[in-house]
RNA sequence: GGCGGGGUAGCUCAGGGGUUAGAGCAGUGGAAUCAUAAUCCAUGUGUCGGCAGUUCAAAUCUGCCCUCCGCUACCA
């Protein structure tokens, strides 16, 4: 079984500035990259920018920019947010960049060599709407008095005809279904790859892969009158990633095909349907999984631009702090549902898992053990039956843990680790080790003990989520750094007694609501 | 219109033919005081969207209806 794992995010398009969208999947992608490592895998996280096409050329020329000048731009703020995110990408695909332009390029001619009726010569053709820049289909538009069509926005369209390349997209559709038979776990969730199939099943029409009337894009090879179209060029990213074209280089070799491929729902027809095909007549293997995430609404209202609530990722960091906003987005966000964003409840949801819950029990703990042992880690005395409970607990939750994870499930993986911190605050209760001070502080020791030692698990399980705030418990607990692994979740590498610590501080501080503290 | 998925406690949701329908958060009462006014314990008379049906038994299956949402191809 391969301990290889190769996971990316969708290329965001540079056409406007990184919102919680974007946000949200990069870091439910780092999570899961992060949680791969953590157990032992070697990963490749490939992140990066969509720089091409019309859109982009348009919007750098109503900026006064080259459309190059104005992607730099745009990408660098991309490139910030994995910064900022504390996103572990391994790597920042830009599709301007050459090996792209050489990969785009090559996966073409793959295309051509492998099945050279695959890409043919023809017109694309349609109703064209000056006013918006954009073609239209006959239902999206309506019949005006005189006859003419027009758009809903009132402007008149004319048919017009653009030669351009097209890929056998038809020629794929029994192939596709089939592909989806043999991988049923091709498309998560299911509920999305019940609308591909569906859509598959319905027949598939030839698509355009090449343009004439721009020029900001990857030439097509032995064409330099067409530049590539859209997807095309931005999918081949995935394995421009991976060293493509040489094949046989080890990057290729060890990390392709990619195990998942995550997106936001509205992008899965080019994930599921074209880039499959793309890759089955460049005779190159297919991905493992797509994992269409869903959106973040904000206030039980869609974000967008004309709402006006659009949420910027730095707005919810300065309110929360980093890794409250990573762990409160991968808490409240189900698998592949939509999320609600509400500031009230993320508030409450901080405050209660991250400050109380966890947060407390730390503070809670070294205090103690600062303060009535002599600032070290004490040596434990045999254990009861409710210390090995509450550590058992803990050694042998992963499995669970990891089963929800592997199916990017990670709000029942932080529901399941949080359930053992509630139970890890009720044991303190039970055992009072504040009264075991004066009546036996040989049972004091072993209960703090236990508690330092649940608390280095809890830090470790945490990592994907929340890394600073893990890393600052470890050090606390002056665990090496070759140690925080999730193998290391176990009674072979506890803690041993004398470990020094420092004062304690809080690792979440309770936030205080906006109308407290003005 | 067609296809698909929902409508369960104040909120977010889980469950899914079988004893008194669950979790977290919020609320209420109590305990404790080590700690970030944090923690612990106790506490839910909910028409499980509506109506009808199948069944010894339905939130769970079937039909119809109401309602919300997604998909129904070449802007990405």
């Amino acid at each position: 079984m391969s301990k290889n794992f190769y996971i990316t995010t969708a290329i965001s398009y540079v056409n406007g500035s990184p919102h919680l969208g974007h946000a949200y999947e990069a870091i439910l992608t780092d999570v899961m990259a992060r949680f791969k490592r953590l157990d032992g895998f070697n990963v490749k996280f490939l992140t990066g920018t969509d720089e091409h096409g019309q859109k982009v050329a348009k919007t750098a020329e109503t900026n006064g920019m080259e459309p190059k000048a104005f992607c730099d731009k745009t990408a660098a703020e991309f490139e910030a947010m994995t910064e900022t995110l504390n996103i572990s990408n391994d790597d920042f695909i830009r599709t301007t960049q050459d090996r792209h332009y050489t990969a785009s390029k090559a996966i073409w001619s793959a295309i051509k060599d492998n099945n050279p009726d695959d890409i043919y010569l023809s017109k694309y053709d349609g109703w064209y709407s000056v006013r918006d820049e954009a073609y239209f289909t006959e239902s999206e538009l309506e019949k005006g008095e005189d006859g003419n069509f027009y758009t809903p926005g009132g402007a008149p369209v004319e048919w017009v005809e653009e030669p351009c390349y097209f890929f056998r997209l038809s020629a794929y559709t029994d192939k596709l279904l089939k592909f989806y038979e043999d991988n049923p776990g091709f498309i998560v969730p299911q509920s999305r790859k019940n609308e591909i199939v569906s859509f598959v099943k319905d027949g598939l029409q030839d698509i355009s892969i090449s343009r004439t009337n721009f020029k900001w894009g990857v030439p097509v090879p032995d064409d330099p009158d067409h530049v590539m179209y859209v997807w095309l060029d931005a999918l081949t990213n995935y394995i421009t990633g991976v060293g493509y074209p040489n094949t046989d280089c080890d990057e290729y070799k060890t990390f392709w095909p990619a195990d998942i491929h995550v997106i936001g729902k509205d992008i899965i027809r080019f994930h599921c349907v074209y880039w499959p095909a793309f890759l089955m007549s460049a005779n190159l293997e297919l991905p493992k999984q797509v994992f269409a995430h869903g959106f973040i609404n904000v206030e039980g209202q869609k974000m967008s631009k004309s709402v006006g609530n659009v949420i910027a990722p730095q707005n919810l960091i300065d309110m929360f702090g980093l890794d409250q906003t990573r762990y409160l987005l991968m808490r409240e966000v189900p698998h592949g549902q939509d999320g609600n964003f509400s500031e009230d409840h993320a508030f409450q949801r901080i405050n209660s898992d991250l400050a109380n819950s966890l947060g407390n029990l730390v503070q809670r703990t070294l205090s103690m053990i600062y303060k009535n042992c002599d600032a070290a880690i004490p040596n434990p005395n045999d254990f009861t039956g409710d210390d090995k409970k509450l550590l058992n607990e803990i050694y042998d939750c992963f499995p669970t843990l990891r089963k929800h994870a592997d199916k990017m499930e990670f709000h029942r993986v932080l529901e399941g680790i949080w359930k053992i911190i509630a139970h890890a605050n009720a044991y303190v209760d039970e055992q009072a080790p504040w009264a075991l001070r004066k009546n036996d502080p040989e049972r004091m020791k072993t209960v703090l003990y236990v508690l330092a030692e649940a608390i280095r698990g809890f830090a470790i399980l945490v990592l994907p989520y929340t890394p600073e705030a893990g890393h600052k418990i470890l050090d606390r607990l002056s665990v090496p750094e070759d140690e925080r692994l999730f193998e290391y979740v176990s009674a072979d590498h506890a803690l041993s007694g004398g470990i020094i610590i420092e004062k304690p501080e809080g690792v979440f501080p309770r936030l205080e609501m906006k109308e407290e503290a003005a």
